[in-house]
DNA sequence: ACAAAATGATACAATTGTAGTATCATAATA
DNA sequence: TATTATGATACTACAATTGTATCATTTTGT
């Protein structure tokens, strides 16, 4: 039962050591030195963050990453959609077939009101607010 | 990101299914014709419900399965405990090694804020919350 | 005693998702 | 044109979930 996987964690402090430092762009090679992560795996999780949008790319020497969006405007939940997919906390499938007996499961029910405020909660996590040195 | 394993669901609705009807015991069989779920896998999950003193069981002809605490006393997060460990939406380990910063992780704060209203909203789903047909 | 009906114990297999690696192509810069 | 960076992509490893299969044991009724 995880909330975060590897992925959504790694990409996040990849954003926040990005957002912090004053540098244009610093590049995969200068984030692994300073977020201890396996250098491949960042720089998949980089390359589908830029993809996605949030970070702007720069090849060549002198290039490197950037935030393509201010910390403030990137939420948790804007990370854990692209590496998680949606935020599902319920599934109620049963070998791709939906349970017969979704529309009036109460478990259901109360699932839900929980998913709705962990998704509320996470939706106000934003960026900026896991910044420590703030620029 | 599943808060809820499909053994914790079979065992929630084998649970109810169990607490519903008015015979003494319910055998297996008899509960995967109401449940439409694998046999095998039904079992072991009584089985493990059984050991884990959720419920009674009795062998031999006429024998089967019967609550061993009452709905209003059995919590959601009873059976999650059972069939998905501890409840821990957060991890922060980097291949079983703790993340070294966990101490200040303001990720880790926020994340750990929303479990504690999750476990305490999942503790508040007893089984009998979920019964339709309470005797 | 014995067959039938039930659970107990346990080992195995399949599937999926996460996590991580490796390699080559491409672009920019000096 | 060599170097330094990212882009694309395919592959591997591992663990958890989701099952399946088989045999042993106990209880009951005849």
């Amino acid at each position: 039962m995880k909330l975060i996987t590897r992925n959504t964690d790694y990409a996040v402090r990849a954003l926040c050591c990005i957002a912090e430092q004053k540098q244009e762009v610093i590049s995969a090679d200068h984030l692994v030195k300073s977020l201890e992560m396996p250098r491949p795996f960042l720089r998949k999780i980089l390359q589908i963050l830029n993809k996605e949008g949030l970070l702007n790319s720069s090849k060549g020497k002198g290039g490197g990453f950037a935030l393509a969006v201010s910390p403030e405007k990137i939420t948790l939940t804007d990370v854990m959609k692209i590496f998680q997919g949606p935020l599902k906390l319920n599934e109620c499938t049963f070998k791709k077939k939906v349970c017969p007996n979704v529309k009036d499961c109460l478990l259901k029910k109360k699932i839900d009101e929980i998913e709705k405020e962990v998704i509320l909660r996470l939706k106000a996590i934003t960026l900026e607010s896991l910044l420590i040195n703030k620029n």
